[in-house]
DNA sequence: TTGCCCCAGATTGTTGAACAATCACCGGAA
DNA sequence: TTCCGGTGATTGTTCAACAATCTGGGGCAA
């Protein structure tokens, strides 16, 4: 889908939502566009293109922006605009560097709560598996380290999760995806789920606090690969 | 000093910063007045006034509100507009939720690093103490968290702990502040630093957090003391 | 008097056009 | 080839206007 496709289909969203958060609403749009990998890392986003596809003046389309920069959703060069981030190697390690500490403290010291959200994550990661769904897997996946860190109980803690998560997101779609990446995950989620219910907490933040290790080892090592490719 | 005060202070500052980046600039000069104080939790901001005062137009100075609003620091309300914030019961509870996770976790989990600034914190802090200094004593306090937090080496997490501890100079802002509550958290302090050198990081995470939880209870009781009394 | 509706004034939300500043590209000179 | 300077395109910022919404108060009925 090239990006005058797009633009013509954002064309057909400018419907209500006129005056008050009108910004909002056009950088929910984006938001979702760039999730579902409509718009792929290293886009440009054109302010007067963009403008003119939503129906939005270009000081609106700017607030926006200003809002998908904060979440590192976007990149902004002054006086060369912004284009769809596309996360480096030193952005995946900050990445893993955030949930290293957010997931297994999430774990290891939340008030005993109701961790139905987790056992639920599990299972669609396992059907989504057993049906061959890549995609599946990843939103399974991103479902249940997002209950992780909701047993927190923080909304801020959340957002910052979302926002990390929603990264990830771009990280993925900046490299193939395939089924061994996220299959082997499934069962440590599983056995998460076991000890935390176990009540042995500091195990299930241990194991966690290890998976997440080797992860980031094997994204950097496939971003490093990609990258070698691309030069060639 | 009136609000009339603070805005014919700001209108000295009208010199620089023109294009590229005013946006960001007017933000920071706001964040900074408010920090200090000089702009009372609850105060109306209106765009006219502040924007003739910084000779800045209604739709940049609306960029550097969205910035603040996403900081907590500033309240916006549709066609309401924006204020001071003023934190609540129930936002004090959020923050220490935050801390609460992050801080025990950066002490428990980061790699051996440099703790000078831990130090160089609980000095200042002591200095402050013997000299009677409230402020001095909040300030080396909020330091010595900060750097807590800046032991996981962590960008993301430096500003997540940057805008709560911005937030916690409202809470002090919006209630009398006193040494006595300060000064028990000195060398409380100071006995982290002795065990995270000892190799005790779990010691020292344990001792955190009960601190941490104890200096919530007695906002909380603070803030519900102020209110009844402005009620009165 | 008390409570409610509605209206005018003020403030915010959004737009479109304009100009300044900066950048990317391209062709010519050494 | 490499460097330099101009030119067009894009972003940064301002301004003035209008639409939408809120606030406060006056009049009206109970």
């Amino acid at each position: 889908m090239t990006l005058e496709d797009i633009l013509a289909d954002l064309r057909l969203h400018r419907e209500g939502a006129r005056h008050a958060e009108t910004g909002m609403w056009v950088a929910s749009v984006l938001r979702e566009r760039i999730a579902a990998g409509q718009l792929a890392p290293g886009s440009k986003l054109s302010e007067e293109a963009l403008g003119e596809a939503l129906g939005v003046s270009r000081n609106t389309l700017r607030e926006a922006f200003s809002a998908l920069a904060a979440e590192h959703v976007v990149t902004r060069i002054p006086n060369r605009g912004v284009s769809v981030a596309r996360p480096s190697a030193d952005d995946i390690r900050e990445i893993y560097r955030v949930r290293r500490y957010l997931e297994p403290a999430a774990l290891a010291w939340s008030p005993a709560t109701d961790n139905t959200p987790l056992r639920h994550a599990v299972e669609r990661a396992r059907e989504a598996r057993d049906a061959g769904s890549v995609s599946g897997m990843a939103d399974a996946n991103q479902a249940f380290h997002a209950a992780v860190v909701a047993l927190a109980g923080s909304d801020r803690l959340d957002l910052l999760m979302t926002q990390v998560l929603a990264e990830m997101r771009l990280v993925f779609h900046s490299m193939v995806a395939d089924t061994a990446f996220h299959a082997p995950y499934v069962e440590d989620n599983a056995r998460i789920v076991e000890l935390l219910e176990a009540g042995e907490r500091a195990e299930a933040a241990a194991l966690l606090t290890g998976y997440l290790g080797r992860a980031q080892d094997q994204l950097l090592a496939a971003i490093a690969e990609e990258s070698s490719v691309r030069r060639s």
